[in-house]
DNA sequence: AGCGAAATGTTAAACAAGTTAACATTTATT
DNA sequence: AATAAATGTTAACTTGTTTAACATTTCGCT
């Protein structure tokens, strides 16, 4: 009932409805913006990809910006979990902040669209505010236990590098800024070095 | 000659020619961008608001994105020359990158519209290239003079580290995740600090 | 099974923004 | 002053978003 209705068994009429259109639309809008950026992305390519007419998609999403936020939402649900994952598997304190960082870069590279969407610089501050909620205490917690004596604000300053640091170095990768510039082709051993090197000093102060 | 013709001198009626029209519309768009984003921003707004119809501004811009392609284009010019004043006026290697760094991020949040222009995590890779001109051999130079022993690699990550803590702190300060997360008011003495304390260190292996 | 409601899709049209073409006015050159 | 170049205008074309009116399918219920 409902599912898959598409290309599958012998039929050779297009269903009128499509089955689960929500998520084709999303799909195709993924594969859209990867290949041609945010900017080129129209919703008329989205449906016409996923075979209806340039009007369905109102039936699933407000409007465009609906249908972005969407995906928007549903990247920040993956990279919480990637997070979370890498946050669990790591033994010591230092080690879960090196994973996070690595995961946090991996995400942006392995879901480009999404990331693009999810921090798009556009201004609307909503982006930022959902981020908080995951991924932010994590690396919190983990800086908290690896300097547990250390002044708080000192603390909050490591947090804000570490974030800066890899938020930074992810963007600047998608961008192909590093590649072009210093010539790092394995940004994730890359990385790992270099937030080991972070944060693998004294706790001074 | 062709300079300043609107609203100088008493005259009532609009003059056909504008004056510098390419002008008065990259100030526009600045403007409009500032207040409504870059996605939000119309050619047509640009228009109107510097008094001219719809089809002028392609008198002086092959299209749109000329436009802001040359407000881009302005953006690093402005960028690189705050980059070099900072540079030069610090006196030791150490003040020089940390003031590479406040000098970057003091950009960002001075010029917002540049700034979000100039990397806007498009994909294209032209703005990329454009900026390790100049800011970025700054950064290499003051690295190399303050570890002028350590291995090459040691100094390319320390450069690519600082280059994506400073790049990541801006991006982040200016989506606003900084202030609703972690509450920061001054990033400048803020950033300040923390670069002092991740450039001032032993320069170990 | 069968009936009405809800969901989902279609076509046509309104609307906005980018862009081009044809024409008009001003400025510069001689 | 005559003419070419630059700069601006209006009207029309194109594309993409969105809405309205209508059609088909599915769901829930009896």
């Amino acid at each position: 009932m409902a599912t898959g209705r598409r290309g599958t068994s012998g039929g050779h009429k297009q269903p009128y409805h499509h089955g689960d259109l929500r998520s084709a639309l999303m799909a195709a809008a993924l594969r859209l913006i990867n290949k041609h950026g945010v900017k080129g992305f129209s919703l008329k390519d989205a449906a016409t990809d996923a075979g209806v007419s340039t009007a369905a998609p109102y039936r699933h999403f407000a409007d465009k910006e609906a249908l972005l936020g969407a995906i928007q939402d549903e990247g920040f649900s993956l990279f919480n979990a990637s997070l979370a994952a890498a946050y669990a598997k790591a033994d010591t304190a230092q080690s879960k902040i090196v994973a996070l960082g690595v995961a946090y870069v991996r995400f942006a590279l392995e879901h480009p669209a999404h990331f693009r969407l999810m921090f798009s610089m556009s201004g609307d501050k909503a982006s930022s505010a959902e981020m908080g909620n995951s991924g932010f205490l994590l690396l919190v917690e983990a800086v908290d236990r690896l300097h547990p004596d250390a002044q708080p604000e000192w603390r909050k300053d490591l947090v804000v590098v570490c974030w800066s640091v890899v938020h930074g170095y992810a963007v600047l990768f998608l961008d192909g800024a590093l590649t072009v510039t210093t010539g790092i082709d394995d940004p994730e051993e890359h990385l790992r070095r270099s937030l080991t090197l972070l944060v693998g000093r004294d706790s001074e102060k």
